[in-house]
DNA sequence: GCTTTAAAAAGTAACCT
DNA sequence: AGGTTACTTTCAAAAGC
């Protein structure tokens, strides 16, 4: 029922030792580093197809994976690489899940003003001047979701797959008990 | 104690002085945009309620007039888009609407969705529009609402179309262009909820 | 608050033919 | 009139302004 699709994974995790961005830059294709502009040093990897900001510190951001099984591949390769580009990682990075966004699909058209009025007091907000779809805050699990007319939505801010699950759930029984989805 | 009479009095000015130039800009940007006196008390009250608050602590004060302003609008019935409110200031855009909802939540002011009914009159009045033109264009904004064409949809965008469709049907034409520099929307996205409108309504028109 | 990354949703906008 | 690209919204971490 509860069609959940995974779009997009962030974690963090530290390769416990500091870290020469220029020299990095220099050694890897696919690296961009503009300490002007940003701190980190941007590293792209086509498969998983995700994006790696390298800190001086050590500290590493991955974004862009698929699936949590595609965060530690590509946090794998991308050591691997700074390996075979002369810096040894010493130690196996404890990834932290950050946030997960996700897609799902109450496959109803819903009447967003319907729902904002009526829900919506103080975890809805719809501004169609602004932007197409209703935000929608929970407390429990801790995420956003983004409702859209067509009953398509958005979920993220979840810190496991089930916040997602447990959100669209939320969502469908709460607009199920107004009435305003069948 | 002198020291302390004297503090009061400081802060004092410093309140009125704050006070006063909030209120002559919300009056100017009032005045710039030809907005009602009510819309302009309104905001006047809104603004006092966010001092007595503390809101304005990190935000600036023509930040919060600005959504005092976009707010009160909305509460009458009269909305300004929140580029043409910051058109008329000088805080941009995305702080007047983050403004906005800080002071909606911190003030418990619950507003509802604009919707295009409220476009209606002002745009039809500066389009020199006869109050034909903006019965027709309730009436299909009507059945465009019962039939789901409008969640998610910029409310200009729709009151534009039926505007558009309304002056064609009742004989008093304006083109696309007219209709949307009004409305604020370009021709593209006119001609995108016409098509859906006429085509979902059932309405024919003929050119 | 900003800067950078990725991704989906649906609408609107900008630019080019 | 189309078509393509791009921006709007949401989220979190990183280091530093």
């Amino acid at each position: 029922m509860a069609k959940m699709n995974i779009e997009n994974v962030v974690a963090s995790t530290s390769l416990g030792q500091e870290l020469d961005l220029k020299a990095i830059e220099n050694a890897l294709e696919g690296a961009d580093y503009n300490p002007q502009q940003f701190p980190g040093l941007v590293y792209r990897i086509k498969e998983p197809k995700t994006a790696t900001l390298l800190f001086r510190s050590g500290k590493v951001v991955c974004t862009g994976a698929k699936s949590l099984g595609d965060v530690k591949i590509a946090i794998s390769k991308v050591a691997k690489d700074l390996e075979k580009a002369n810096i040894k990682i010493s130690i196996e990075p404890k990834i932290e899940v950050q946030n997960i966004v996700a897609s799902s699909d109450l496959e109803q058209e819903i009447n967003l003003n319907t729902v904002a009025i009526t829900l919506g007091l103080e975890k809805v907000e719809y501004e169609p001047e602004q932007f197409p779809g209703l935000v929608y805050r929970l407390d429990e699990p801790k995420v956003v979701v983004l409702l859209f007319g067509s009953g398509k939505m958005v979920c993220t801010g979840a810190k496991v797959p089930e916040d997602v699950v447990r959100a669209v759930d939320k969502i469908a029984a709460e607009l199920r008990a107004a009435s305003l989805m069948s | 104690r002198l020291r302390k009479w004297q503090r009061r009095i400081r802060v004092s000015n410093a309140t009125e002085r704050n006070l006063a130039f909030a209120l002559s800009e919300l009056d100017r940007m009032a005045s710039a945009m030809g907005l009602p006196r009510n819309v302009r008390e309104t905001a006047a009250m809104i603004y006092r309620k966010a001092v007595n608050k503390n809101l304005i602590r990190g935000r600036s004060i023509e930040g919060v007039v600005a959504a005092s302003l976009y707010a009160a609008c909305r509460q009458c019935g009269v909305p300004r888009t929140l580029d043409e409110v910051a058109g008329s200031s000088r805080v941009g855009r995305k702080e007047i609407g983050r403004t906005y909802r800080f002071m909606t939540r911190e003030l418990k002011l619950k507003l509802m969705p604009t919707k295009p009914q409220d476009y209606v009159q002002r745009f039809c009045s500066e389009l020199k529009l006869s109050g034909e033109v903006q019965s027709k264009a309730a009436e299909i904004l009507k059945d465009a609402s019962e039939k789901e064409l409008t969640s998610g949809r910029g409310p200009t965008g729709v009151a534009a179309a039926a505007i558009y469709i309304s002056s064609i049907i009742c004989n008093e034409r304006r083109t696309q262009r007219e209709v949307a520099d009004v409305a604020g929307v370009t021709e593209v996205t006119i001609r995108n909820r016409y098509k859906e409108l006429t085509e979902k309504l059932g309405i024919d028109i003929v050119l």
